[in-house]
DNA sequence: ATTATCTATAGATCTATAGATAATGC
DNA sequence: ATTATCTATAGATCTATAGATAATGC
C-alpha cells in the first residue's frame, strides 16, 4: 500500500490547475469547445500550450471534468431530497431553488456546458450517464407533484424551465437577485403541474 | 436594369444547395459548428469538399443562412398577431403552439442551432439582433398576460421554456405528438403566468 | 457557352509528445 | 531530487483558392 500524494490546497500546482479549469469553463461556455484551442486556454492562463499537459492527459480530460463538477452536487441533493420523504411539492421547490441559484451564480455561466454539442459524443457519455439520472429525478419529484388534468407531458418541462435561466442570464444582464429568481421560478413551476 | 437570374425550384443546382444546409444542419446540431468540417458536410452530401464553395462563400455563410431561415417565421407570426389585437393571454397561446410545433417537427432538430455557442461571435450579429426582437416579442405579449402578484421576471421565462422541448426531444425519444405537446405546454406556459 | 463540379495545394492552424531547463522543498 | 514549466516539433488536420474538366441546356 503507498500513501497517497498529499497536495497542499493552496499548492502552485494546484491553483494552476484550477486557473486552467476555470478559463477553460468561461471560453468553452463563450465560443465553444472545438473552437477554444488549448493555445488559447494556455495564453489566458499565462502559461505555454504544451504545460497544460502537464495538469491534463488531454482537452477532453479538461471539459469531462467541469462536466462532472456541475452535476454532482445537484444529482446529491436528489438524493437527498428522495430520501427525506416531503410532500413532492416540497421537494420539487427545495431542488428548483438550488439548481436556480448555482446556474446564476456559477462564475463564466458554466451552466451553457451542458448544451455543447461536443458533449453529445462519447468521450463524455459518463457525464451523459450522470445528467440522465437528474432527469428522472426531476421527472419523479414533478410527476408526483402533479395535479390531476394536467397533461403529464408537463413534468417533463420542470428541468427545462431551471434550465433557461441560463440564456436568461447571458441575454438579460439586468436581472434580480440569484434568490428572488429561484423563488420566482420555483413557484412558477408549481403553478405549471397545477401544485400551486 | 437587369433581369434576375431565374433558377428553376427543382434546379440541380438548387437541389445541391438545400441538401448542403440540410446536412449541415444536422451535422452542427449533432457535433457542433467548428467539430463539423467543411470535408464531413460535403462527404455526406456526396461532393467534393471544395465544391461547397461554388454554393457558399464561406463555412459561416452556411450557419447564418440557417439561422435566418430558423427565426423568421416566428418573428413574422409574432408580428400578425400583435397586429391582430387579440387578448394577451390567446396572442400568447398561439406564438407557443406555432413555435413548439416547429421545434418539434422541423428535421435534425435544427433549434439546437441556437445554443451554438459560435452563434455569440460576430459573423452572426444579425441573427443575433433579429433573435432579440422575437425575445422582446415574447416577454411583451407575457408581461401583458401576467396575473397580478405573479413576479415580473416570470415573464421572460416563457420563450425559455418553449425551447426547453429541443433538449426534450434530443433525450426523450417517446414524446407525444407535437400538437398535443404543443397545446399542453401552451396550457402550462398561461398557469405559469397566472393567465390559465 | 455556361454551369457545376473536380484535382491539387497553399498556408494556417491544432493536439500532443520529447527532451531540456528552471523552480521548489526536503 | 522532484516538480513544474519551457522550447521545439511531428503529424494531422482545416478553410479557401486556382485552374482544369465534365455536364447541361440553348
Amino acid at each position: 500500500m503507498c500513501q497517497d500524494v498529499v497536495v497542499p490546497a493552496d499548492s502552485r500546482v494546484r491553483r494552476t490547475r484550477e486557473e486552467i479549469l476555470s478559463v477553460a469553463a468561461r471560453l468553452f461556455a463563450e465560443r465553444g469547445y472545438a473552437a477554444t484551442s488549448t493555445r488559447l486556454i494556455a495564453d489566458a492562463v499565462g502559461i505555454r500550450q504544451a504545460s497544460l499537459y502537464y495538469h491534463f492527459p488531454s482537452k477532453e480530460a479538461v471539459l469531462a471534468e467541469l462536466l462532472a463538477s456541475t452535476v454532482r452536487p445537484s444529482l446529491e441533493l436528489c438524493r437527498d431530497l428522495e430520501a427525506a420523504d416531503l410532500a413532492p411539492a416540497e421537494a420539487l421547490r427545495r431542488l428548483v431553488t438550488f439548481d436556480v441559484g448555482v446556474l446564476l451564480r456559477v462564475e463564466g455561466n458554466v451552466g451553457l456546458l451542458y448544451a455543447l454539442p461536443e458533449v453529445g459524443t462519447d468521450p463524455f457519455s459518463t457525464f451523459r450517464t450522470e445528467r440522465a439520472e437528474l432527469r428522472d429525478a426531476y421527472a419523479r419529484l414533478a410527476t408526483a407533484a402533479l395535479a390531476p388534468g394536467v397533461h403529464p407531458v408537463t413534468a417533463d418541462l420542470v428541468l427545462g424551465l431551471v434550465e433557461s435561466v441560463i440564456p436568461l442570464r447571458r441575454d438579460s444582464p439586468k436581472l434580480p437577485p440569484p434568490d428572488e429568481v429561484g423563488e420566482a421560478l420555483a413557484a412558477a413551476a408549481l403553478r405549471m403541474l397545477g401544485a400551486g
